[in-house]
DNA sequence: TAGATTGTTAATCGATTAACAATC
DNA sequence: TAGATTGTTAATCGATTAACAATC
């Protein structure tokens, strides 16, 4: 077994969809699949599905069978959440988007814990969001040089996005959730930035409608 | 002037991020940029700029100046919004979720106008979404086969989407901004869909900060 | 004019798809 | 054994980047 080749980004993207099919394999009982059924399930092609299991490690396909669903699903398990240790996030921004998205981290199925929620609005602080009280944004660096949460999920508009952000890399912040529409990956190039530009997906919808597909 | 070149899904995807940086360009009084200046700013190289430009139209960038904003804001509304007609769209599923998405409908800044919103949860009829009242879901069919929406915001757990889809798809729904986990483009490949899948957002994260970028 | 920048063609890079020997 | 399927290498495809003449 040589070391399996660096997963590119393309090929990052595509593990949590495979894990979610996966899963729903393993919850009708099957426990073993082609790539060519895999692919055919997901829209893609059978190359690209033995491709992407080339990056991920050991998957142990059994030629003329397919893969063990429970190994796929272990393998990706592991690559997605590590060993089980969750990575401490904190909200900043606690409207309605920040209500509905901080669901998602404590939902205990994407190894995330929600340590904290910041908003700026003093009438929301200490009223619970997702179980745990809000807190004002000036507490912020108290809170973060006691803590070290190592995620920030951002439910923002675009200018306070750009005012935290800075304060956010300097208290060690590695990980940005961002649903604002700053762009954090110019300003911050070493920090780890997934945007979730909700105007952009459905500008492009429209798009997409509008002069044909 | 040749007709430009049809523009590839790549492309499509960074038309809003232009959009945006030239809206704010335009708000602090910038009235023409370079490519190598736009580029810097939005994190890619002047090429790719040029290239995208040309695939969008009549950009008549003038050599040794740059662009007008106001020109490329032009262009880009059009093939964005069109000639200003909103496109027709419908809620389903009015969670917390469902909510917050429904902001970006009746915003007024995205082309689209709310004009329904459904849940399967009769304890919501009645109460109000963004200023529409929630209906129930069995009153689909009929308000569909009167009001004619183009676009079905999904904002349902897998389950729900894969039962609803269907029959969104047979009352006539081009498009779809898909916040499940169920992928409507394998089952309905004529269907022009967004999806979202924040939960997958969120791995691709987690994958990233754990084993390295 | 000289410097800067476009529009466009060519080159490169990387991702996807095809092909096929190995083998269960 | 025969049929199916993997793992991997090669071919293709498409997107990004570089280059440069034209020209403001």
């Amino acid at each position: 077994m040589q070391p399996s080749a660096k997963a590119s980004v393309p090929v990052i993207r595509r593990l949590p969809k495979y894990y979610r099919y996966l899963r729903s394999l393993k919850e009708v009982g099957i426990a073993s699949i082609s790539s060519r059924e895999l692919a055919a399930q997901m829209g893609t092609t059978a190359s690209q599905v033995r491709q992407d299991f080339n990056c991920i490690g050991n998957v142990n396909g059994r030629q003329g069978i397919g893969y063990s669903v429970d190994n796929l699903l272990a393998i990706l398990e592991r690559l997605l959440f590590g060993d089980g240790e969750r990575l401490p996030a904190i909200l900043i921004g606690c409207g309605r988007l920040g209500t509905a998205v901080s669901s998602f981290i404590t939902n205990n199925s994407n190894g995330y814990t929600l340590i904290a929620a910041f908003d700026a609005n003093s009438a929301l602080v200490g009223r619970p969001i997702s179980g745990i009280p809000i807190r004002h944004i000036d507490d912020l660096e108290a809170f973060c040089a006691q803590h070290h949460p190592q995620v920030a999920v951002l439910c923002l508009p675009r200018s306070g996005a750009q005012q935290i952000s800075g304060r956010l890399v300097d208290l060690g912040i590695r990980g940005f959730w961002n649903f604002s529409h700053y762009d954090l990956s110019v300003p911050y190039p070493n920090a780890v930035v997934e945007n979730v530009h909700l105007g952009d997906s459905l500008m492009s919808l429209g798009y997409r409608l509008r002069n044909g597909d």
